[in-house]
DNA sequence: CTGTTAGCGCGTTCAC
DNA sequence: GTGAACGCGCTAACAG
């Protein structure tokens, strides 16, 4: 791997000649300029960016924390901040934090070691005093993305929102009961809960809570309730992952959607629009989000210090598809 | 940040005997040793491995080259790697290259200015001889993961096995036409057509092959399929995504699985059991071959030179579901 | 325009 | 056991 001092030496010119050529800070004399330049690409010349690192001019290495790179939403984010990332020169190091707290400030202590000039993470407990603290002690700019974080800047989904927009939309295909998907801490089902009870002062005892993961036991709860339940149940999962899993379920018990069933997920990944029927879902701006983000990021990087807190909420927006929308049968009669 | 000299300064010692303290090398004196780790761990010390790097103890850093982490197939790879990598004290730097053999070639050189220790990659195109000679430029260990690959170590899955267990499989559940989502060039058609022509002379005639992605054609291809070839026809996809398509459009057109369509896809990702039928699909052993690979480079990372070549093929196994196999209806017939 | 000098944080001699 | 001195590759003054 040659260095500048190298060049430096096949040129006959000094090492810092070489740094200001390749950095095109200074000028240079045309003449010397061209031989270490050829020179240089002759030997595909990379800097090295340990040393700049050291000497104080950063690394431009971004640390990334998800909580899990396998759900393919964070996937999808990853994908973007590194584009967005390498369009400014910054490349990523990725860390999953597992939803662990432990991982999560172990993942923090390894990117401390690397010297990144600042981090985007997807706080595993973003209301975790500790947590804060860890970010605070880092003392590099940090960014929350997707939850709503105090004290520090954040990129993030209006969940509530989009749960009320759920809501407003299975009222309006006609829906008698609820079934959530999820735990009821989540924003999602606080907008979506709230928004039903502005009609509905009974919407409590029109729900039904779905928290387990486990096939065998939704299954239960589902048929349990669809036996006893006439006219039509509005669905809403958390996450696209459950929202499948009870898509499967409800095809297998043979119970229609949208007519007894409308089912609605969230994330907007792509297997939503291949399933059948196609399933509604809430669409994040996943690119945008995680463009604002680094970009966010990457201006704090360049600011000395004291700056104001940012905190950039997006809206997601419900894609309506046949899983919940009201069918052609039911238009028609 | 704190630094060694630092603390050198605070307990009053010299730089190279906190160094001595934190690498756990030589022996120091117990008491200067409690003070210096005291101090270390009271300011949440981490060693600058940008320095480290510099002196030639190595980054800890494996780059990761992946196409494309938003298929949940290299996700789950890259969550696995990092795992494996963590253990030993490494670190992973990660690029997707879309695909896109320049951007493969940036990812590279940008690795390159961090001193990976090594790399993990999944080609873009592993037959390219360019693509070789760059990954030779580099000099330092690295695998390439998914794909066999010449004069480079390689983990990687058996495809045209994997191909052929889907023929033998298809095949004896009384197929009788045969659909290939995909491309002839990939390893996974060339063991399923081979397989099929070893006990059937006439496979062509029997197979058609769809090659888009989009919905609709695929929708076409398959209806004009069944309106004229009655029976059961076997249908392979080259991934789980393609294969949820078609599983999709084949519901939607009122096309039973297993009775008249048996579909098989790849991947065994976790949409497989949540579908209904659930999707047959070959599972490939995933975190092994992650552990595999990144435990292959890290051998080759502490080799001085002058290893030979690994190549580790890895099995997959076709786990068979309701999309595929017989069905009770056809059992009891 | 360009060379000299210094120093980033750390590991590594080499003396003491 | 431990400190002094050096160098990794680079950027940032500073002097010419």
């Amino acid at each position: 791997m040659i260095t500048m001092t190298e060049i430096a030496r096949l040129t006959g010119v000094s090492q810092p000649t070489v740094s200001r050529v390749l950095n095109g800070n200074t000028s240079v004399k045309p003449e010397v300029r061209e031989k270490v330049l050829a020179c240089a690409r002759e030997h595909n010349f990379q800097p090295n960016a340990m040393a700049r690192g050291l000497v104080g001019s950063g690394t431009k290495l971004i640390g990334v924390v998800l909580t899990d790179i396998s759900n393919s939403f964070f996937a999808d984010l990853e994908k973007y901040m590194e584009q967005a990332a390498r369009k400014k020169g910054y490349s990523l190091i990725l860390f999953n934090s597992d939803y662990d707290r432990e991982k999560e400030k172990h993942c923090l202590d390894v990117m401390r070691r690397y010297r990144v000039d600042g981090l985007v993470i997807v706080p595993v407990a973003e209301h975790d005093a500790a947590f804060r603290e860890d970010i605070k002690a880092l003392d590099i700019p940090a960014v929350a993305i997707t939850r709503e974080t105090d004290q520090m800047d954040c990129v993030y989904i209006e969940h509530a929102e989009a749960g009320a927009q759920v809501a407003e939309h299975l009222k309006s295909v006609g829906c008698e009961h609820y079934i959530f998907v999820g735990t009821t801490e989540d924003k999602k089902y606080l907008g979506f809960a709230e928004k039903m009870k502005e009609t509905d002062l009974h919407f409590e005892q029109k729900l039904t809570l779905i928290e387990t993961k486990n096939s065998r036991e939704i299954q239960g709860i589902l048929k349990a309730h669809f036996d006893t339940h006439p006219g039509k149940t509005g669905i809403f999962a958390y996450n696209d992952r459950r929202a499948v899993q009870v898509h499967g379920i409800l095809q297998k018990l043979g119970i229609s959607m949208p007519e007894r069933a409308a089912l609605v997920g969230f994330d907007n990944t792509y297997t939503c629009e291949y399933l059948y029927p196609a399933l509604s879902s809430v669409s994040q701006p996943n690119r945008e989000m995680a463009e604002e983000a680094v970009n966010i990021l990457i201006k704090n990087i360049g600011q000395p210090e004291g700056r104001e807190l940012v905190a950039h909420p997006m809206g997601a927006r419900l894609i309506v598809r046949e899983s919940s929308e009201i069918s052609e049968k039911e238009r028609t009669k």
